[in-house]
This record gives structure tokens, C-alpha cells and sequence, in this order.
DNA sequence: GCCAACGTTGGC
DNA sequence: GCCAACGTTGGC
């Protein structure tokens, strides 16, 4: 079981919406970068863990966890030429663009700002937390994942004391 | 709104 | 195949 971090704009696509969608479940959509369609289409597997990061959030933060359901598969939304992510350089017979699906498991409350992770030494390799990392879909390794899971654990007994 | 960093495009 | 120009991402 491998672990991955999802970014998506809370205005285009939040964490709530993915709890309000049905069976907590989506298609990850509209991704449109060649290393990031990789992962997506040959890497990521059923069971693989996910961190739900929004980006250009105030402020950005992770903000809950989502596991694999569905492992690559074509982009529906790519091939619907009433879909705003329609691409028509995509080849039916040989689509270039590809989703998982990921259904949601639990919201992380408070959320794990940026600042939060810039501020633990264990996370200074962490692919989010490098200078110009644009990358939507990036791998996680399992002590980052362990890290940062013990960190939501941490902060939610504070607030309770 | 600004701008640095990055990925893609297209002329040559 | 190089690389300048352009568009996008995303933190601040």
C-alpha cells in the first residue's frame, strides 16, 4: 500500500463536497499534467491512502483523508465534449488523460496548515513543502504519512484538554 | 493582485 | 533539439 497527497482548489472541488457526493466518492478529473496522469493511471492502487489538500486556500492546509476505490482507468470527463474538461486532442480509441476514484474517510479537524507542516523537521523532504512543487497528484512516504497522522492525532487531543 | 517557478508550445 | 515566449499554479 502506497500513500499519495490530492491537491484541489476548495472553490473548484472541497473536502466537503466529497463527503456531500454520493458514497463519499468521486472521480479524480481534470488533471492535465503528464508525470501526475502517470501516477494516476499506472501507479496508484486500490487501498492507497490519500491526503485531500486545498490549494490557493485561506489558508492552504490538509483538510482530511480519502482512500483508492477505483485504481486508473480513462477520464470519463475528457471524452465528453459536453464536459468542460473535454480535450479533443484525446484519442478515444487511446485516451490520454486518466482518474482513480477515491472515496473519503475522514475529515482532519483542525486542518494541517502549511506553516503546521513547514514547522516539523521530519517533513523537510516532503514533495509539498518543495520550492516551486506544482505536481496535483504526489507520492507520500510512509513516514511522512505516519508523521502527519500522528500530527492530526496530537492536535485534536489539545483542543480537547 | 503579484510574481516565482514550472510545463508546454512552436519557430527555427 | 534548442530555447524564448507563453500560460498556469499556487503561496503570499
Amino acid at each position: 500500500m502506497a500513500y499519495w497527497l490530492f491537491k484541489s482548489e476548495p472553490e473548484s472541488f472541497s473536502f466537503s463536497d466529497l463527503q456531500s457526493a454520493p458514497n463519499q466518492t468521486t472521480g479524480w478529473d481534470g488533471v492535465r499534467n503528464y508525470q501526475a496522469r502517470n501516477l494516476l493511471r499506472d501507479t496508484i492502487q486500490v487501498g492507497d491512502q490519500v491526503f485531500f489538500y486545498h490549494s490557493n486556500a485561506e489558508p492552504p492546509a490538509i483538510v482530511g483523508i480519502a482512500k483508492v476505490v477505483q485504481a486508473g482507468h480513462p477520464e470519463p470527463s475528457a471524452l465528453d465534449h459536453t464536459h468542460p474538461y473535454y480535450d479533443e486532442k484525446s484519442d478515444p480509441g487511446n485516451p490520454t488523460w486518466y482518474q482513480v476514484k477515491i472515496q473519503a474517510v475522514k475529515l482532519v479537524e483542525p486542518h494541517l496548515t502549511l506553516t503546521d507542516l513547514r514547522a516539523v523537521p521530519e517533513l523537510a523532504n516532503m514533495v509539498l513543502l518543495k520550492k516551486g512543487s506544482r505536481l496535483s497528484v504526489q507520492p507520500v512516504t510512509e513516514a511522512e504519512w505516519k508523521v502527519i497522522t500522528t500530527l492530526a492525532k496530537g492536535s485534536k487531543k489539545e483542543k480537547r484538554g
